[in-house]
DNA sequence: TGAAAGTCAATAGA
DNA sequence: TCTATTGACTTTCA
């Protein structure tokens, strides 16, 4: 999907006039966003600025001094892969700074109000045919869309991290330290997974307000820590670990994340799956330690990240898996389980059941295959026309119905049970 | 302790 | 052969 050139550098099939800078005689749109966002914002995003921050850098952040060299562009490879394997799309590069995402399959739109969105359907906004990236010489990362394809070519939708003033007018800058390959990695992984959410809909300002912090520790962990954020959330603020430095462990533990977007990530593991072949029985069994009918169940029916409980684990492997390179994946696919395990930096998961306690009725005898019972069409059209009008019927109503229905009143209650669960799923997705 | 959550696994269906 | 459905069991939670 890359377009890598043997030698090392980098095919550039684009103009060279497309890696200039977008120009942005659009600025009282752009400021008219920044009118939208809190009052102080900025002073969220970054502390206020100065007029000598401006003339030397090293007021901006000690951090900024340390390397004044552009990133290699073969780091930027790893880090861009998990956007490409997320938004299944193509980077390709014009010049020697600047990169182009695009889809086929997902455009990137913009709302009337300055909302960022992520969209499939491209009737319902100004799609953005291309998402670009840029690293210029001072590290400062761009990423803008572009739809001068078919709007006015000042439409741009941009974000910049930077640390020099910016070539967009959005009033001030968002400031973040030198990025590393971590960061920029690291970014990314929330931009994919916090941001872009239907539910949610993700605005510049939610980018904006994260700040990237280096941690205490002698491993080359950074964590992108949200002090606040506009979108409402009854969650503490999310806070993601990083790619390491040797790119050997992208995961996320559950202790780490305080939100995933389970509808997304399923989209995604589903199409992973078809892509390239892979059996749910595979996967339930070898990446989540679950059955195949189980998986089945959570590609189908997501369950919002924010009613789970003990079951955010099962989704966060599936992310996890996901966020690895794509090779990666396809190499813990073959693995031992415990080296599954290790991959995907997570514990075995706690069984979901003892398979020795199995079974009211194979206590007997272990090996004796289970006949599933099925309700016949009478029993199961009287449960249902009962449900819709009494979900939870009395305990003395299911041992009537039981009666009526010639039915174990454990039967009667296992429906209830399973149809208000069931109803309950399909309402929230 | 009852209900909900999480899941298994048989089997229907494509 | 693979996925979707679903009755029932186990674990967790309030």
């Amino acid at each position: 999907m890359m377009s890598w050139a043997t030698d090392g550098t980098i095919n550039s099939p684009i103009q060279s006039n497309e890696s200039q800078q977008p120009c942005t005689s659009n600025s009282s749109r752009k400021r008219k966003f920044v009118e939208d966002l809190p009052e102080n914002f900025l002073d969220t995003v970054c502390p206020p600025k100065s007029k000598a921050r401006s003339e030397d850098p090293q007021q901006i952040s000690p951090m900024t001094m340390e390397n004044q060299k552009a990133i290699p562009l073969s780091k930027l490879t790893s880090i861009f892969q998990s956007f490409i394997n997320f938004f299944r799309g193509e980077i390709t590069f014009s010049g020697n700074n600047s990169m182009h995402f695009s889809s086929s399959e997902h455009a990137f739109g913009r709302e009337p109000s300055g909302q960022l969105s992520y969209t499939e359907d491209r009737d319902d906004y100004q799609c953005l045919k291309e998402m670009k990236f840029s690293m210029n010489s001072q590290n400062n990362m761009s990423l803008f869309g572009d739809d001068s394809n078919n709007q006015a070519n000042d439409d741009y939708l941009n974000f910049e991290l930077s640390r020099t003033p910016s070539p967009f007018d959005f009033g001030d800058d968002l400031m973040i330290p030198e990025l590393s390959s971590d960061d920029v990695r690291a970014i990314s992984q929330v931009v994919l997974t916090q941001n872009w959410s239907e539910e949610q809909k993700p605005n510049i300002a939610d980018i904006g307000e994260f700040e990237v912090t280096q941690k205490s520790t002698s491993r080359l962990r950074k964590e992108l820590v949200q002090p606040s954020s506009p979108v409402k959330r009854s969650k503490p603020p999310h806070s993601v670990a990083a790619q390491s430095s040797d790119g050997s462990n992208a995961s996320v533990k559950l202790d780490e994340v305080s939100y995933i977007d389970t509808k997304n990530l399923c989209e995604r593991i589903a199409i992973e799956m078809k892509d390239h072949k892979i059996a749910q029985k595979t996967f339930a069994e070898k990446i989540l330690c679950r059955s195949q009918g189980t998986l089945s169940d959570l590609l189908n029916n997501p369950k919002p990240w924010d009613n789970l409980k003990t079951g955010k684990t099962t989704y966060l492997r599936m992310f996890n898996w996901l966020a690895q390179p794509l090779s990666r994946r396809m190499a813990i696919l073959e693995m031992d389980i415990d080296d599954v395990h290790e991959a995907l930096g997570m514990s075995a998961p706690v069984p979901a059941r003892n398979a020795s306690k199995r079974s009211k009725s194979m206590k007997s005898d272990p090996d004796t295959k289970r006949t599933r019972f099925v309700f016949t069409s009478i029993q199961k059209e009287t449960l249902e026309a009962i449900f819709k009008e009494t979900e939870r019927p009395s305990r003395e109503m299911q041992e009537t119905i039981a009666n009526h229905l010639k039915l174990d009143v454990e039967s009667v209650y296992n429906f209830y049970m399973n149809a208000r669960r069931r109803k309950l799923h399909k309402k929230k997705n």
